[in-house]
DNA sequence: TCGGTTGTTCGTAAATATTCGAACTATGGA
DNA sequence: TCCATAGTTCGAATATTTACGAACAACCGA
């Protein structure tokens, strides 16, 4: 019995993509996600309440983003790279180059 | 006098970006003016008020993805689109990829 | 079985977005 | 000058999101 339900990639749809990434706390995650590659949701919830990193999380499941799995009485949290791609090719790695060619944004040291 | 304030290109903000481009109707506006080059608010209408295209018009432009020039009476209305690639390379090409390879969608017979 | 851990769901309050009519601005033509 | 055209701005109603505490559910170990 699985509590999730993530949408295949046919039914993936461009603006909810789109959306669940324009939000600041959701995009880190996607990052992190894609960095760590799997990862609880605990690990990620950046002292945020668990009700609120929970909402995010199923934001970012129901565009199809995140695949969750139990795992005990852990959630793990996988990004749907692949599954991205072939949907939308191209999209999510633009998105997540662009995060790292920022050098001048963290730097507030002269 | 230009009464429009436009970003440029290192004042960009992803999430402002994918924000701007999560509503199907702003979706709508941008791959048209990628296939036409220019347009007025007018012929990107799609029969709604005026204040309501008006309102998506401003989000597209402050997120630097549109830019409106007034041209007499008409406000033309281009894609930033080299603007957009500079800063987030790949990523406008990759959305609208998408729309032109979606050819499964609109087809309902069998 | 009792607790502790992990995360979801519910309910509600606050913030944001969307929509659209109405009034307004700017431009150009008769 | 007067009028029509093209969009913007304002204001208010509605809808959607976000945040978060509280209650709940599943799982594991002792």
């Amino acid at each position: 019995m699985r509590p999730y339900k993530h949408p295949e990639i046919a039914e993936f749809v461009l603006e909810r993509v789109l959306y669940a990434l324009s939000d600041s706390i959701r995009l880190e995650i996607v990052r992190h996600l894609a960095r760590v590659e799997c990862a609880t949701c605990g690990e990620l919830d950046g002292g945020r309440p668990k009700s609120t990193v929970s909402h995010h999380f199923k934001v970012l499941r129901e565009a199809g983003l995140v695949r969750t799995e139990s795992n005990g009485t852990a959630h793990i949290n996988t990004l749907r790279h692949a599954d991205i791609e072939q949907r939308f090719p191209g999209l999510l790695s633009a998105i997540l180059a662009q995060h790292d060619k920022l050098p001048a944004r963290r730097r507030k040291a002269a």
